[in-house]
RNA sequence: CGGGACGUAGCGCAGCCUGGUAGCGCGCUACACUGGGGGUGUAGAGGUCGCAGGUUCAAAUCCUGUCGUCCCGACCA
């Protein structure tokens, strides 16, 4: 391609809307533009490296034995009521009504394809000998973003591969998903992204049901817990911590009990301010509905609540805040002064509740609080539970090395997801004894313009972006210094058509600019391999060859042609391939 | 949806406090010189100051409303 026949609209100045690296870089580099919050466009850079990650996902995908189709972005919207996810995504299901003659038919964008796909394979399988099965496809999803933000990583539009596979049996399922696991990592690999695959919720077919693969960059949305020693990894919502059951007895420094007035201070923050206290001193008392049972959960002030481990520690399948009622019955108060002195339902606590020493807690009375509460005398816990949020510093579950929280971009899920949709939209099997079941799912999803955005995000220097060549949008620049001198034009353009026909992705900086812009573009756009035609080179009968990460450039002759670069090509594809690890 | 900031030429910004002919840098156009890291000169083009209403003889500037964008938080199958 030459450069005066594409759309590469480079910027000198940072834009004012961009805080992150990927979003200032890819907008420099003309990869991206706005059209609203939360849409971009891809210019032809930016969607050329798109389409060599698409590229790669559908290898692996295929290699990995799914098939690709094409569903609707438009959905009617009753698919989503049978599943009741219209609820469940709200605002984020973006909705309209589509007049047809009279009537008008409820519809929503595609947020994913559960419903649509479930829907499909209802009415095509019906026997367990075809199955199992996989499908995938890329395509644009529609999730309406309440806050759209960090340019392209969070957007209400986006291209997503999406995989649906459908399974007879949980040892089907479990093998499929071992499948795509390793294609994942194959494909981030390949991509040359740094990736972590890591433990996220446990589905209803539960054991080590759904894998998030993450980017660790600083501005990455989620948070991971992670063990460098044992590699242990795991999203926020599933971390455990390797912490004990302390030993559970009264402190020997114990003091009287004492009750104060804490008026209209509810929440850790403000009493902690009243008191003049550290939240650490504090006993958080949360009351939850466990299956409608009140449950009082005890969590030391400065740590956060997990909602998932709640659930396991009571067995309970449901779990959540109880309600200002029933607050009233076990606390005989209102909200924001509960305590476990006294309080009438069953308590649990966190490892951590009986190592506080006389701690401060509320009074179950309005606008009280109790000091120096200590447990064996003031309340008795036969055991405790892991059952707050892993922090920084907690032992890791399999090293007892200390944990560390990263943060990280999401490029890909994978999920075992049961009946859940086969049984709501009817998409059953006929077994060897013609009994029929609901056909046990899997998902499996990948963020592909995420993979282009952490790319930018996670490579690049102060002089721009720096792309490995499997998604490089162009492998070679070719540069010719003078567009005034016949011959530099003349030798550049052999080489141009020369790599070209050689299946080079090959961009030839055609413009009659100066050296110094044409090289800056060249360091901010990233491409890989620059080759610079210049008149004191031709004088020697030399070209510059340069790679994006060198320091130096080389020189090639003339007379060898293209012969070493793409034999230069050819090494650097392998030595990234080496340098990625990528899995067998 | 709560909190904060910002909307002036394609981009980055000044002007606003204290109302009185809309400016700077980059980019763009033409010509000339120049030609290995964003070069120089000359001459130009380009803006209903986000939008609406109000105050005033007069509004980019003051007031009210509204829309948009960004950041923090809530939310995110």
């Amino acid at each position: 391609m030459r450069w005066t026949n594409t759309l590469i609209p480079t910027i000198k100045e940072v834009p004012a809307d961009a805080e992150i690296p990927s979003h200032q870089l890819m907008l420099r580099a003309g990869l991206i533009r706005q059209l609203m919050a939360g849409a971009y466009t891809y210019l032809p850079l930016g969607w050329r490296a798109i389409q060599k990650a698409a590229q790669i996902v559908r290898e692996e995908m295929d290699a990995a034995g799914a098939a690709e189709l094409h569903m609707p972005a438009l959905q009617p919207l009753g698919l989503f009521e049978r599943t009741q996810r219209k609820e469940a995504f709200g605002s984020v299901l973006i909705q309209f009504n589509v007049p047809r003659g009279n009537r008008l038919i409820p519809m929503a964008l595609g947020p994913t394809h559960e419903e649509v796909v479930t829907d499909l394979i209802s009415h095509c399988i019906s026997s367990y000998k075809q199955l199992p099965l996989t499908v995938y496809q890329i395509q644009t999803k529609f999730r309406n973003e309440e806050r759209p933000r960090f340019g392209v990583l969070r957007t209400s539009e986006f291209l997503m591969k999406d995989a649906y596979s459908f399974s007879s049996s949980v040892e089907q399922l479990d093998e499929i998903y071992d499948r795509m696991y390793r294609a994942y990592c194959r494909i981030f690999a390949r991509c040359g992204l740094k990736y972590l695959p890591v433990e996220a919720e446990s589905g209803p077919i539960g054991g080590d049901a759904s894998h998030e693969f993450m980017i660790p960059a600083d501005n990455g949305e989620d948070s991971i817990v992670y063990c460098e020693a044992s590699g242990y990894a795991a999203n926020m919502e599933r971390a455990d911590t390797g912490r004990k059951t302390p030993e559970i007895k009264t402190s020997p420094n114990a003091a009287a009990l004492e009750k104060k007035a804490t008026p209209e201070a509810t929440s850790i923050e403000q009493v902690s301010k009243f008191l003049g206290c550290e939240p650490s001193q504090m006993i958080k008392t949360l009351i939850y509905l466990a299956d409608g049972e009140p449950v009082a959960v005890l969590i030391r002030g400065d740590h956060e609540a997990n909602e998932g481990k709640i659930r396991r520690a009571l067995e309970a399948t449901s779990v959540e805040l109880a309600d200002e009622k029933t607050i009233q019955q076990v606390t005989s108060a209102p909200t924001g002064f509960a305590g476990p002195v006294g309080i009438k339902c069953k308590i649990i606590a966190d490892h951590d509740i009986p190592l506080i020493e006389n701690a401060i807690t509320g009074a179950n009375a309005a606008d009280m609080h109790l000091l120096n509460v200590n447990v064996g005398r003031d309340y008795q816990l036969d055991t405790t539970y892991d059952l707050r949020n892993a922090e920084a510093g907690d032992p890791c579950p399999k090293s007892g090395e200390p944990l560390s929280i990263v943060h990280g971009i999401e490029v890909g899920h994978v999920f075992k997801l049961g009946t859940k949709y086969t049984e709501a939209l009817d998409a059953n099997f006929l077994d060897e004894k013609e009994k029929r079941h609901p056909i046990i799912m899997g998902c499996y999803g990948i963020g592909v313009n995420r993979i282009v955005a952490g790319l930018a995000e996670t490579r690049h220097d102060e002089k721009g972006l720096i792309w490995p060549l499997s998604i490089a949008p162009y492998e070679v620049l070719v540069i010719p210094l003078n567009t005034n001198e016949e011959e530099v034009m003349q030798t550049a353009e052999r080489y141009y058509s020369e790599l070209k026909a050689a299946g080079v992705d090959v961009l030839f900086d055609d413009r009659n600019a100066r050296a110094g812009v044409k090289f800056n573009d060249a360091d901010l756009i990233g491409i890989p391999y620059r080759i610079v035609i210049g008149g004191k080179g031709l004088k020697n009968g030399e070209i510059e060859t340069k790679w994006r990460t060198a320091e130096n450039a080389e020189m090639i002759a003339l007379d060898a042609g293209i012969a070493p670069i793409l034999e230069a090509l050819e090494a650097k594809k392998q030595e990234e391939y080496q340098a990625a690890n990528v899995p067998a």
